[in-house]
DNA sequence: AACAGGCAATGACGTCCATCAATCCCATCT
DNA sequence: AGATGGGATTGATGGACGTCATTGCCTGTT
């Protein structure tokens, strides 16, 4: 298809869409608010903001100044050790919202970058705390989905802490499938916007370890693998691997 | 010191004491508020409860009812997978909150249990919702609180995918290190109130490399340790091996 | 087409840490 | 004092995964 056009098309869509007409809306921060909150929310919001692959939405030490919703694509938050070390602590999908985690310092202990042509709105968030203090609703659905960020981590802090390889990308290959139902896309194949080696960085493993994992599953007949294309085949046994109950000796020893 | 007595002199201690002669005032929820606000907060805390070692405050599954602050002594919360393994998620020294991962879900998606003889003053959350609704600081100390506990899960992240034990080890000595002066105790020297199999269950690492680590440490003047005393001696040292700095190779091999 | 360059797949090898197992220490109780 | 039991230490061994290196694939550019 054409760029140029595609790119124009999707600008005028992005300047005229507003909460209250978006398709997240049951998904994102207007969860559970009535007509006139909406509105509001939408005067809060300031702009819609289009990234391209590789561009960064704010950076480790930036000040807060927004939060942001992720409206289209994928993002990927990254904290970084002195020495260049990379964990990636999240990809964020449609729906999601990112910087919370500058709310305690005023500052992003982390950094944003976009996977693929992303689009978000950008919230301000002296703006946003003043009007979760008016509106009950949406003071309600901030502490919800700051606390769905905590679960997630320690979803994720299991993974690190206490799963092998393949337990790891079994379960995050699920998460995927998961998220994607969530938005209503197909869940059982799905193309991954980020590279092996991200996947690595969030999954504690060398993009080596990845790659064989992929090509071992699907030799096991557990998934199919064409590059970034992913089709999961046999989620029955991937939840038993996510779970702990791959063929692998079992690490359960505690009586 | 007479234990008896002293048990005596804190039990009715703990029960005068409210937020705004508390002296965690300036680390807990109350941070920020003024003296209305203080009483109003101090109308919503429903009671002190004391918890011995080993008690659990809540388990996985139950039903959000409050969030708990500690008062004092220390809890950890652990998730559990279904095979039996551990990750501890987090320890929790006095003026920290516990339960907020609850909020997304209504239901706790870990356990949290006492490490040694604790306090905690308990928080119904529908009224403590209802309250930063009508205070707007106490919103803003909410919204800041759920903050930092994602950074410091994120942090956590960064220890179990990106770092080797002995770094985990340092890292997290002078975690506690910071959080005991943060309260006011020295800070270099200090009791551990976990085992060495809660510590590994948190960092990831089997207990008996967490005890290697700590003679290690010992033998290299790092600090000194006798069960679970821990004096630190070399804190420069330390930053040097959390940081990614340590003696053993670098990690880093990104351009 | 041909080329370049980034990403992915695969192999060989080494190492860090888990596992298994045997003491050892220390606090508490009788 | 002696007994008891949970925690901690220490050693030996093996395996999972990181590291290094090569080759292959795919996309976009000239």
């Amino acid at each position: 298809m054409n760029k140029k056009e595609n790119a124009k098309v999707i600008n005028i869509a992005s300047i005229k869409a507003a909460c209250k007409d978006c398709n997240l809306r049951e998904l994102c921060l207007p969860l559970g608010l009535g007509e006139p909150d909406l509105t509001a929310l939408d005067k809060v919001i300031r702009r819609r903001r289009t990234l391209r692959k590789g561009e960064q939405l704010y950076r480790l030490g930036d000040p807060l100044k927004s939060l942001y919703a992720v409206r289209s694509g994928t993002l990927k938050t990254t904290g970084l050790m002195e020495d260049g070390r990379v964990q990636v602590t999240g990809f964020h999908l449609a729906g999601e919202l990112l910087g919370i985690d500058a709310i305690n310092t005023d500052q992003h202990p982390c950094s944003a970058e976009a996977l693929e042509t992303s689009e978000v709105c950008e919230i301000p968030y002296i703006a946003l705390e003043e009007l979760a203090h008016q509106v009950p609703g949406l003071q309600h659905q901030l502490f919800r989905v700051m606390s769905r960020e905590i679960v997630e981590d320690e979803r994720l802090l299991m993974m690190l802490g206490r799963m092998n390889a393949e337990e790891r990308l079994a379960s995050c290959l699920l998460s995927f499938s998961r998220r994607h139902e969530r938005l209503g896309v197909n869940g059982a194949a799905f193309k991954l916007s980020m590279s092996r080696q991200d996947l690595g960085d969030y999954l504690g493993l060398a993009l080596e370890t990845v790659s064989r994992l992929f090509s071992r599953f699907q030799e096991e007949g557990l998934i199919e693998v064409q590059g970034r294309h992913v089709h999961l085949r046999d989620n029955d046994r991937l939840h038993a691997i996510a779970g702990g109950n791959g063929n692998s000796r079992s690490h359960a020893q505690r009586n």
